[in-house]
DNA sequence: CGCGACGTTGATTTGCCTCAACGATTGTGG
DNA sequence: CCACAATCGTTGAGGCAAATCAACGTCGCG
């Protein structure tokens, strides 16, 4: 059976958990393996689980109508991943996730997370914070977009992305950053260069 | 005494409230009027109050480093504004609110706010929800920062903003954009010859 | 082995910015 | 209530950041 510790720690680090609600975790969550390249959500589909990335790497990234990728987030281990807003208000996706390794991940469906819920509010207040640190990443994406340059948004992607700067390809990067291949490509020359 | 009713209006529409609810409202929220061109918020300060805007229009800035400002969104009559980020995590804001209009708003402090939800759990419902809309439309400002060009950006805003489209100065409306007021110009002048 | 994905480099184009100048409107102090 | 300043929208000329298109070498993998 999949190791769930890695969640429980996680739960545990915010609130500490009495051993019946690890227990009614435990019973929620389900493990489940994402080959590379498959999809975890498919834009036009409701997302309908709440993912909590055990190990590999995950991309969230929307398909504008000329046909270009553009990530919105990379999540690894430890962290979650889904489309907040399909989730909630039940709407279709405009969003895809798919795997950029194979990748496991606890998940726990809508129906279960209300069930969550009503067995114990004490989660009430632990996704409460888990949809506010979302809101201020988002946030902080929006600022960098809004208020940089591309040189300054990757370095701002090398600071907070150091651990998967080399898991990730170049191609991933220029596209999570709003840019071409070709221009990243520039880029990082021009910076061998400087120093 | 400022009349409360459209703030009241607004939780009825989500979830009717009591007369006892009413009253901690009533008691909780207080009015306050903003003049024209008035801080609501100030970067460096900690955002403590939960606006409710009754009449007028304020808006939500950054300010990057080249001095250049970007608007991230308009607030008129019967939506809220606030930093979310700063206000829940008691952190220096980077965001700034001020009015474009006198503007009067219905407040709630941050202290009073956790004192609402000891006293009548439903509020942690209509609030979760209330952060969970900010998400979802945050969320859109960044899908079409992304992966629109300026023009399908314009286009978006005077659907979405159309009831403001005439309180908004150009230049104001360029900041919210992410373009020069001169290129706006350009655009406006442009779509007039078209269709 | 061969094919497709990836990264690089060059030449050209384009979307948007900068700077500057000008009327029209708004606001303000005398 | 007028005069002057400040703000706002428009237009033109020129510039730059980043895209596009195209070609080429290198890998990793089936």
């Amino acid at each position: 059976m999949t190791n769930l510790s890695p969640l429980l720690d996680y739960f545990n680090k915010l609130i500490p958990l009495t051993d019946q609600e690890e227990l009614l975790v435990t019973n929620l969550f389900k493990p489940r393996l994402y080959r590379k390249r498959q999809y975890v959500l498919q834009e036009g589909d409701v997302c309908n689980q709440f993912n909590f990335v055990v190990s590999g790497c995950l991309r969230l990234y929307k398909i504008d109508n000329k046909g270009t990728i553009h990530i919105i987030q990379f999540t690894a281990e430890n962290w979650w991943l889904m489309d907040i807003g399909s989730f909630h208000q039940r709407s279709a996706s405009e969003l895809n996730i798919d795997a950029l390794e194979d990748t496991m991940v606890l998940q726990i469906s809508y129906d279960n997370l209300i069930y969550l819920y009503l067995q114990c509010p004490k989660f009430d207040r632990i996704f409460r914070v888990l949809v506010e640190n979302s809101f201020v990443s988002l946030q902080k994406r929006l600022l960098l977009n809004i208020s940089s340059t591309a040189e300054e948004r990757y370095h701002s992607f090398l600071q907070t992305y150091s651990h998967l700067d080399n898991r990730i390809s170049q191609a991933q990067i220029a596209a999570f950053l709003g840019v071409t291949p070709e221009f990243l490509s520039r880029l990082r020359n021009k910076q061998a260069k400087k120093p």
